[in-house]
DNA sequence: GTGGTCTAGACCACC
DNA sequence: GTGGTCTAGACCACT
């Protein structure tokens, strides 16, 4: 699994990881009962503060995405919590990002094409 | 149009206004063409300082939401910039939340349902 | 002559009318002992107020563009005042346009080319 | 680097800040990669208000000039935006600048002498 | 330490 | 009247 973090970005850096992770078992790049490397050894190898991974994997565990486990170190869930519906957070995001694709003039079966093959898998790069 | 903001939020309070707004003109709440109120007034309506209006009408203005004239004030734009694909934010916001969806057991007719209601303007309250 | 106008511009009304003119003379649009409008004529015309005409042509006459006579109202001047040098608030701007050309990648040879074929009256519309 | 700020000049001061740092750039008294002084040293430096340098590197930052780094502060951008045409404000800028050189007898062989020179980096102190 | 945000009040330019 | 700018402080999030 590699990260690709932007510093100059306004998401902050425990967020980028949080949100890479999130994406990546979704993808399938990784697979529910994958070992996660230990906190010291991602923030080593991203040149980044400890501090700043603890963060995003204590997000990603509230979140129910990893367990972390005393002698293993982290993991990815292998069951998640289900639901019926977005949370608050993920409804207001596509709120807006709706908003604008209908004001940026992206008809709607485009749109809808669109998460069709980002639901696929077909993420684009970005 | 009635703006609720919620203080506590990490989303900052100029951002939940342009946010609300853009949602405000495509939801059709708001008109192109329609007056918005002077910034001095709606910070007043709000309760918060006017720098904080300005700062999310500028971000309007620069985005194309709407224009400013020197004697009138402020109002929605007639013509947005239309393009034919999403900004690189709302790609990277839609990449996220349809993951999450994904990890929540979110069916894809599911979420397609939701999305081509909300395009419809059927907006959730959240 | 037309003056076109942006009221949603950050360049205050009355400069842009005054640089307008300006444009004009040089262009040949306007000719030395050209009558202007009055300024009551002029605000009405486009739809402003009659200080804002005002400030324009002041403005002209203290750069010597315009000569006002109150029997006659406002017209072209037939000798302007000549000099080796640019003015400085022209210089400052000389400065930060080329600055920007230079960091935009316009190579010297083009940006020359586009200032000498703008010298001959080859004035892009914006 | 030093910035000479007009107090009593009708650009805004976060805007002579922006605009010197650009000339600064394009001068080669800032490399790209420079780190640049924090808002807040360079606030009490010049003697003004931190929002004000704030506002003045959002501003680079927007245009590309920029880029500011969670961890570092802000530095200049190693790669800048290129096109390859001028915007449309310095284009603006550069019909008006080249309209009162005309008027003012300057002649064209020496405006463009002047032009030349200036993109060498030889730029009036003005 | 850094930048980002916000406040309460002020002043100015423009129309 | 409007928006635009600026100040002198404060607090917060992130690293």
């Amino acid at each position: 699994m590699l990260l690709s973090l932007d510093f100059s970005s306004d998401v902050p850096i425990y967020l980028q990881i949080r949100n890479q992770i999130v994406v990546g078992i979704s993808n399938g790049t990784l697979s529910p009962g994958e070992k996660l490397p230990t906190i010291r050894n991602l923030a080593l190898e991203i040149g980044i503060n400890t501090m700043t991974v603890n963060r995003a994997y204590q997000q990603l565990k509230q979140d129910g995405y990893i367990i972390t486990d005393r002698r293993n170190g982290a993991c990815i869930s292998k069951e998640f919590y289900t639901s019926t519906t977005l949370s608050e957070k993920a409804l207001a995001s596509l709120k807006i990002v709706i908003s604008e694709a209908k004001l940026n003039g992206i008809p709607k079966y485009e749109f809808i094409n669109l998460c069709s093959k980002m639901y696929e898998g077909n993420m684009p790069e970005v």
